[in-house]
DNA sequence: CATTGCACACTACCATGGTAGTGTGCAATG
DNA sequence: CATTGCACACTACCATGGTAGTGTGCAATG
């Protein structure tokens, strides 16, 4: 593989991120399937990078739990954990629901609506054209939006960091193209409960819409037993 | 100095996490002070291990935000930001409420309540001792309690992280033992809260609880401006 | 004195080699 | 066949050496 050395700004990325990139993107892709075997050694000989840095991923992936280190054993894929599912989900919930309490004290609640519709309308037009990744890189913006006007931005990535964790669930959703009108009807609820200064009904709407990711889960744990973590079979697994 | 090679169940721990965690106890003991810089080379020299583990654990003190690295120019000890303050404060609160919600309405309230107070009694014994490092540990069990009826503790990582993170201003107080007897009034206030089913007052209770680090920020700064983040000072020490 | 250029110092980063420790499979033994 | 012991393989981990890239201070120049 060729590892793009060039970064956005100048300097070129360390190699201990890009292969943590590399390897993040493919497991949450699934080419990298859960309980599957890594090592420095594999690592290294398949991204054509020293051990180094493949260690240095691998660790830092470790602490993100897509990967699980057996000590003296071996490093593999973390299966998925609806343990790991639901304590993403309880802080994700937590704080969103926090920054939408705070946002809609700010004042601006009137600006952020203006903001919140206009991030509306480009979904719509994502959808039409079918282009799923800026939908999504809007929706982004949608939560984000609330975050800024709850004067907590340097909250987002943490949530983020969240979020990135269940888009491994929501990769394996057998409906690949998540149902994006519903998510914008959603959207549209939200914004009018803010508009309406309504705080319980934008908290249960917000908390509804982040929940959506439950209607699909057993579907998927149906269609992909052997990537979710059952503790019989990992045990079998671990001998 | 003497890094213990040994661990608490066998193996040794690995140095980088042995470097880790006596530099992050230095820094929040102020004995590495704001701005002191820190190198791969320094810290291999003052702990006496080579540069692998020196610069895996500066790494990882830099996504921690305890140390600032500008690139090429070596890294330093972060000085304090009321910016991460900020943050933190605000995802602990959002966190710890949403323990605490789901915690009374899990229908162990009684339970509950009958270890908190339980807590609350070694409270204060070691009060009368005068143990404060078993006071804090029944303190962090107290907190930890209720993630545990609301079903989350693995959430209890998180706050610990974030709370770790504003000990490190708790720890510049200049009344160097916090007033503890309040504390104690404070949690005991939060338990008759939780025992009378008032969800609203107990989070009302809690939120004042946690924000009691603001009574004695002021004062910190005032003493030692030197350790905060000042725009035009930060932007001199960075020339 | 002010500018410029350049050797040096230092940084972040990576490659390589090596070590202690644990699991594994097979041969030797019962 | 069942057990045991042991050489081997593999792992996590660390030390060492080296490189490209940037800042710095001083000398040369204007």
């Amino acid at each position: 593989m060729a590892l793009l050395k060039s970064a956005k700004s100048g300097r070129p990325m360390p190699l201990a991120r890009q292969v943590y990139d590399e390897l993040h993107k493919r497991i949450l892709r699934f080419e990298l399937k859960p309980y599957q075997v890594l090592s420095e050694a594999s690592v290294s000989e398949m991204l054509g990078v020293s051990r180094t840095p493949a260690r240095e991923a691998l660790t830092k992936l470790a602490e993100n739990k897509f990967v699980d280190v057996v000590p003296q054993r071996g490093s593999r894929v973390a299966p998925l954990r609806l343990e790991d599912l639901d304590r993403s989900q309880f802080m994700r919930e937590a704080l969103e629901v926090a920054l939408l309490r705070r946002a809609m004290s700010s004042g601006e609640g009137a600006a952020m609506v203006k903001g919140l519709r206009k991030e509306i309308t480009l979904q719509r037009t994502y959808v039409t054209f079918e282009d799923t990744e800026s939908f999504y890189a809007s929706d982004e913006a949608f939560h984000g939006l609330i975050a800024e006007y709850a004067k907590q931005p340097s909250v987002l990535p943490e949530i983020f960091r969240l979020k990135d964790h269940m888009d491994r669930f929501r990769h394996l959703m057998v409906s690949a193209v998540e149902d994006l009108d519903t998510i914008i009807k959603q959207h549209i609820a939200i914004a009018d409960a803010i508009e309406a200064g309504d705080e319980a009904l934008a908290e249960e709407r917000m908390i509804k819409h982040l929940r959506r990711i439950f209607d699909y889960i057993d579907e998927a744990r149906d269609k992909f037993p052997d990537y979710f973590e059952q503790s019989a079979e990992h045990a079998r697994a671990a001998r």
